[in-house]
DNA sequence: CATTTACAACCAGATTTTTCACTGTATGAA
DNA sequence: TTCATACAGTGAAAAATCTGGTTGTAAATG
């Protein structure tokens, strides 16, 4: 799960991103207006946590910034402001919920994960593709009924693909999907040449059909013939 | 005790609250459908106190949600509506309980102590994973016949585990549940390792199969093979 | 007060995963 | 065809993480 923290208090900001990368989620940063207007426009996210008392801008522009380009990113307000007509106009504005501060990390995750599951309702947390299975809870990824053994890019890297299969996907884009901010942009991931081979032969050694295409000079295609 | 009033009526909820409050339960309040609907989806109670005449959508159908998501909260319906068939529509879709407006403050309390005793008796306290037995109202844990010595957070641990099985577990996730709030969530609590190791130990002397499985780099699994 | 116990911290070694360098092959453009 | 580049495959170094042992400390117990 991809995640966007806007917040300028860094303690809060450090104990949240913490706690969400140790999940095992793809955590993001803005501290200010400017920057979380830019990375809103960029990039999606599953869930857009964002503090409305911001250095440089209201953040109720920012939420309206995010719904005005469309964005189907989930929205949950963080704010001290804790007064019903706050609430009620971040509601209005199409966010998806709303938490007053202070919280316990385990509520803030709890209402993360009931936005996302109502986001993409499907039903149970089994994501199925054609003979592959995998069960999101128990990370746990089946092939007919031979259960993979996958590493924890491998796993990333099978979701990415099955969430966007039928559609190219560039290297930067899984780059960026896999390691979030942590990856230098310039830099050429050679290394994922070796998660592509890694996953590739353990799919096909379970006796999965290689759905995995190259596309030479732009990337990957994850293709259901 | 938690507890969750489904309310519109501000006055009524207000006063309900403050009471069941001031008795030193934690109370949480939703006074409509689609929160309602939150609510129950994300949290556990051992009381629901549903009204059934609620804005955006029908009490009956959220007692419906609740009972489909297994759900073992006890159901308290509350009524203005006291025709038979009301009530016994309630109490087949699996609410334990009907009582009719208006009603004395200390009627419902006497009802919902009695559910909540209810369910903590006939609803077992004793948790059964494959040969591991635990009552919790002893906090004793036996692998079939053997009783195992565990320590507060061991037992924790297990109880956890096992409410979590097959279930990917985070690290941060078993530090939150296991030390609430006074944990500091940068810290790499690398005590939890002692505390698996522990329990790990004392499980596998006693004969019991090691379900513990860790997911390198995510957490752990208390797997079922 | 002495002793035991539970918990947290530390450390060394093992294990697993990730990254990286290198070689060979395939692809598309000139 | 030739050439530059992208990709596949191998193996090994580097990094991260887990395990098991041990130790210090504070609290609980007797």
């Amino acid at each position: 799960m991809k995640i966007l923290l806007i917040e300028d208090e860094s303690s809060l900001r450090e104990s949240i991103i913490t706690y969400f990368t140790d999940e095992g989620n793809i955590c993001e940063t803005a501290a200010d207006y400017k920057s979380a207007i830019e990375k809103v426009n960029i990039y999606n996210y599953d869930c857009i946590l964002l503090d409305l008392t911001l250095p440089g801008g209201d953040g109720m522009e920012i939420l309206r910034a995010i719904k005005k380009i469309n964005k189907k990113d989930g929205v949950l307000i963080i704010s001290a402001r804790h007064s019903l007509d706050d609430k009620l106009d971040g509601l209005n504005l199409g966010a998806d919920d709303y938490l007053v501060k202070p919280f316990h990390l385990s509520e803030l995750k709890a209402r993360v994960t009931a936005i996302v599951r109502r986001k993409s309702y499907n039903g149970s947390n089994i994501i199925t593709f054609n003979e592959i299975h995998i069960d999101t809870q128990a990370m746990s990824v089946k092939i007919g009924d031979n259960v993979l053994i996958l590493t924890r890019k491998e796993y990333d890297l099978l979701v990415y693909f099955i969430a966007n299969h039928n559609k190219v996907t560039t290297k930067s884009a899984i780059a960026e999907h896999l390691w979030g901010d942590e990856i230098d942009l310039s830099d050429h991931f050679d290394f994922i040449y070796t998660h592509i081979k890694n996953l590739r032969k353990k799919l096909v050694e379970a006796g999965c059909k290689d759905y995995i295409k190259s596309m030479y000079g732009v990337g990957y295609k994850f293709e259901n013939v």
